[in-house]
Order: C-alpha cells, then structure tokens, then sequence
DNA sequence: CGCCGAACTGCACACCTGAGCAGGCGGACT
DNA sequence: AGTCCGCCTGCTCAGGTGTGCAGTTCGGCG
C-alpha cells in the first residue's frame, strides 16, 4: 500500500476528461499520501512541476481532495466567529454541551452551566481586564465564579452590579460571588446592599439616594467589566420570586413579551425594556449604565436561553459573550 | 464568515489538553480555510511561525484535520496499486462497473465488459507496446479491440495466440479482432487456422506440426506482448461449446476444480493447470511460453470472474491486469 | 537539593511552492 | 486563409515551509 509503480506520461488522452479526474486523483495521492513533493511527482509521471501544482489546486477546487477540520471544537469556534461578526462583538465563547440522555431537565441544565462557566472563565482570563469589575449574580454567575482559576487576573475592586437581598427562601449567594471574583483576583469587593426590584418606583429612587448604594452604583458605572448571566423570566428566577413581584405582574410581564433578563431588567426579543413601569422599581445598574461599559461580558446557559441572549445582543448590552452551543445556534438561526 | 477576530495570546493554559486542541483547531481554520500563511497565523496569535507549522503537523497527525481524497476514482487506483504491489505486475486498471440495478445479468455483463475494455484500451496505450502482438479471441478481447483508438501504438505485427476455429454456431470473430488491432497498430496480422480444442492428444501434435500452425505459433512465442481475456467454464463459453468438448468432459472439468482459463487452457483456482489431459488437446500457445512472454495483459470482466483472475495472478501468467472493481476486490480479499 | 532526560522553543538554511508573465497552441469567426 | 481570442504551458522570482541543531525549560528521580 505504499508502493507506487513508476509510471510512464500518460499520454493518451483520448478520453479526456475521464482521464484528467485520474491523473488529478493520482497526483492528490502521490503528494497527500506519500508527501511526494511537486517536482518528484511531476518527474515520476512526466509532466511539469507547474502543472501538477495546478492540479492540486484543482484537486482542492473541484473537492476531489477534501480537507476538513473535523474536531467538534471546531463547530464551536465556528459558531464563536460567526457570532462575533454578525454582532461585533469583542469576545465570544461557546461550549459543548452535548444532550445528556436519560438526564432531567435540571441535570442538563448544571451541566450546560457548569461547560458554559468553563467556558466564560477561560474568555474572561483572555481578556484580562483589570482596574474594577462589576458583576451581578444568580446561579449562572456562581458557577463562573466558581470556575475562575486562580490570578486569572488582577484588579482592584469587584463591584456588585445591581440589588439582591431577597426575601425568598433561597439565598442569593452573591457575596459567594463577590469574593470569589476578589479572591482570584487580588481586588477587594463591594456588595449592593438593596433588593433586587422592589415595590414602588418611589421606592427604589429613595434607594438609589442612600449614600451607600449610591456608591456601590457609583462604582459600578466606573466599571471597566461588567460580568453578568442573561437570566430568564421562569417561576424560580431569583429576580421574579424575591417576593417584590406578585404572580399578576411575573404574568403581565411575560404578556408584555420579556423574554429575560439582564442585571434584573427584563427585555423583548427585539431588545427594548419589557415593561418600563417595573423598570423603574429595579434597583441597580441601569442599561444604558450598562451600555457605556467598555467591557460587558455576558454569560447564557441552558434551554430557553435563545431570546434573552438575542436581546442582550441586539440592545448592545452585551460585547462579549459565553453561551452552550444552542444558545449559539439559535441565535445565529432568529437573527 | 470570514472576518475573525484579533485575539491575543492564549495565556490561560490552565485546561491544557483542551485549550491545546483549540489552538489547534483554530490554527487549522486560519490555514486551510482562510489560507493564510503560517507567519501570519502566528503573529495574529502570538506565536512563532515554528509553533505554528508544528501544531498543523499534529493537527493532521491527530486528524484533528483530515484530508481525504474523495473522488471515487480514487478506489479504483488504489485497488490498482494493491493489485500491483500484492502480485508484483508491470501495470493494472480497475474499471468502475457502478451495480446496474434492474438489468438483467447479461446486460450488466455487457456494461462491465464495455467498461473494462475501456480501461484495457488505456492500459495497453499507455504500456506502448512494440513489434509483435499476441491477442487471443473471446467477448471480451473483441470489446478490448472495439476500444482500441487509432494509433495507440505502432507495431509489426498481430498473431492469434490460439486455436478459434469452431463447430458450433456462434462465430469466434477472432478476424474482426485481429484486423482492429492491426488497423489501429499499422501492422499486419497473422490468423490461428486451427481449432481450439480437438479431440484428442494425437490430433492436437499433429496440428501443431503443420506447418502454418508451427510459424503462427513461433510468432505467438517471439512476441513481447500478449493480449488476453481471462475465461469462465460457464455453457455458453466458446470453448467448451466449441463441439469438441463433450457435457461430460465439461462436467469433469469443473470437477477437476476448473475456474476458468487462459488462452484456452483451464486452470484451477492455485493456478495449477486443472486437467492435463485436456490441455494436451488443446491448441495454441502453451502457459510456459506464455510466461515467457514479457508483458501479458490479461483482461477479465464479468461477475465471477475472481478465481480464474486469481488463478492467472497465481501462475504469473499475467502481469498486466485490466478487470473491474468488483473482481479487483475479490481477487486481493481472497490471496 | 541537584541531576538527568524529555519535551519544547527559536533559528539558519535549504528546499518547496504560488503568483504573475510571456510565449504558444488550437478553435472560432471573418 | 488570416486573425483574433482564450486557454494552457513553462519560467522567474519572491515568498512560504520543513529540517536539523542548539539552547532552554520543566518535571521526575535519586
């Protein structure tokens, strides 16, 4: 099988086509096979240098040589680059995460989360951002706190982006979070000692004049970063059964088309604020706060995670981007 | 598609064997997909264009890349290099006789015969052969000489190889064949006016003391090259239904172990001669000198056509072979 | 703590290859 | 028949690429 018999030009040529493909095919194994180069091939079967080099261009031209890249990551990557031009944006990750049979709903979800968290930590260690970073919170967010390697950079202060105290059963774990960031990063942290979303715009104004949170909103506008999960509008979201809003208003938002959320403001498919009115009861980073960070780093994993990430990134809010590979998908298919 | 972005140095090296295979993968993408060069390549990713260059090798070595030559000519000329180095030959075809669905046998015998001889015609055009040319007769020796384009070669002359002469109805056409390579080659021919197969032992000495008989098979010997088909004893071969070969012998035949034969004369599938005494009675060049002859292209096409193909390839009576796919395969699964 | 070997890196150099260009051939049209 | 045009061929030359080598790092091991 590696032996090849010298062979005389071929030089009838009668049947010409056909025997072009031959001689087209021979060349294709003489150099891909047994890396002959140009000049030895163009010697053994009598023809010029030149056109065995031309021939294997054709060869690759009329795809009678095939290359591929044939890895998995590759699709990733491809997905990561079709994502960063079609939405400028500076940095994307996509991981795999292959279907997990027989696993439920919430199992393939941890798992999406955890490939995606890998995923973000990587690309947020690729981009090295220092001086402060803000960074909101939710399980999303743990997971990619929790992935972070060691001085995967250094910075000065972690800043929590937007309310969180809750006055649900589960914990929101953001200073888990915060101190993460900080831990790995040598940065010293700052909670957002507020809810989330409370019940009155009058209410949150008061708030955003509390000299303490008018700080922590303070330096989170300065943030040069912003870390953050597209969350989305389900029954457990953090943000929907802190207790502040009542299942008329989860349906009224969901009726107002808020596909999900970002640093607890909740969007349309198209990008727009869902329900401007519970807006204005969130306390925290404001969008276009938001949209004046150099850096906004947005992270989407699990089903359903489509349309949030599509706002995100049609409302500019997001220019770097972690997500599981049919996030990515789907929204490279809507858009 | 096909801006991708600036990106910097992969520092996090943290999950080695995955980030590795995603620089890899990546380099794969800018090289063979973007073609650029591997000094750009590594200046985009700040590495050294040696980095580069190495990790494409393993990038292939690891068919992370895999570059396949997918044209289905590529088969066929592989099996003819199997063929070539596997029975040490001077030269092989493999046509391709794609399965002719919804023909009967016989058409699709047709086709493959057409096909091969096709492939023969180019085979022996490119071997170039001079001075005098030994053919045999049968089916397939006429599709090779239909095939035939003018001036493949130039020689001097064509002998019949052996007996043709027939009692039965269907004519050997041995002249028709004889005259087309004479035609195409400018050379004149020499006709083999004897029967195939005779009666007995006695009968066939005789024969090959007569005179004429002796110059056409002086000539037969002397020649560099001889043309033939390689037969089955099926019932409607011409030699078994030449008249001289009685249903019985032919049943003792294929009894013997008879899976063919060449230029007449039956051998078993190891390449032994399958029943000597018929042999004797059998007129025409003898297999010793038939070895002797330096370039001896056999030509076999149809479905079960293997053993005697293997049979030829065994006894080195042949070291040129022109057969389709089909056989080709068989032949080297079952050496 | 020091030694060793293996793997990796960058480099010089020679070889290999692609791009643009001029000449030649053959077919088509006038 | 002559001429034009497109295609193919081989060439020069300017990169592009692979190889052997020496220096280096790093992990394992005594």
């Amino acid at each position: 099988m590696c032996k090849i018999a010298l062979e005389a030009p071929v030089l009838a040529a009668s049947r010409r086509g056909q025997l072009d493909v031959r001689l087209v095919v021979r060349i294709a194994q003489l150099y891909y096979r047994l890396h002959l180069s140009q000049e030895q091939i163009g010697e053994r079967l009598g023809i010029s240098r030149f056109k065995v080099g031309r021939l294997l261009d054709r060869a690759v031209a009329e795809e009678i040589v095939r290359i591929e890249i044939v890895h998995p990551a590759a699709r990733l990557i491809e997905l990561e680059d079709r994502l960063i031009e079609r939405f400028g944006l500076v940095g994307a990750a996509v991981a795999d995460v292959p279907a997990a049979d027989g696993a439920t709903a919430a199992e393939a979800d941890d798992l999406a989360r955890d490939a995606v968290a890998d995923a973000a930590a990587d690309l947020l260690a690729k981009h090295h951002p220092t001086g402060t970073i803000g960074v909101s919170w939710g399980r999303t967010m743990l997971a990619v706190a929790k992935a972070l390697p060691k001085r995967w950079t250094v910075a000065t202060e972690i800043v929590q982006l937007n309310g969180a105290a809750s006055r649900s059963a589960q914990p929101t774990r953001a200073n888990e979070i915060l101190e993460r960031f900080a831990e790995t990063t040598g940065a010293g942290y700052h909670l957002f000692n507020a809810p989330a979303i409370v019940g009155s715009a009058e209410l949150a104004t008061a708030l955003r004049d509390d000299a303490a949170i008018r700080d922590t909103l303070d330096a989170a506008r300065a943030a040069h970063t912003a870390v953050f999960g597209l969350g989305i509008p389900a029954a457990d979201s953090p943000h929907l059964s802190s207790g502040f809003v009542t299942p008329d208003e989860q349906a009224a938002l969901r009726a107002n088309g808020a596909v999900g959320d970002v640093v607890g403001r909740f969007l349309r498919e198209d990008g727009s604020v869902a329900w401007p009115e519970l807006d204005a009861r969130t306390v925290g980073l404001s969008l276009d706060d938001l949209r004046r960070t150099p850096l906004r780093v947005g992270v989407a994993s699990g089903a359903g995670r489509g349309p949030v990430t599509l706002a995100a990134l049609r409302a500019d809010l997001v220019n770097v981007l972690a997500c599981d590979d049919t996030t990515a998908e789907w929204v490279l298919a809507h858009d």
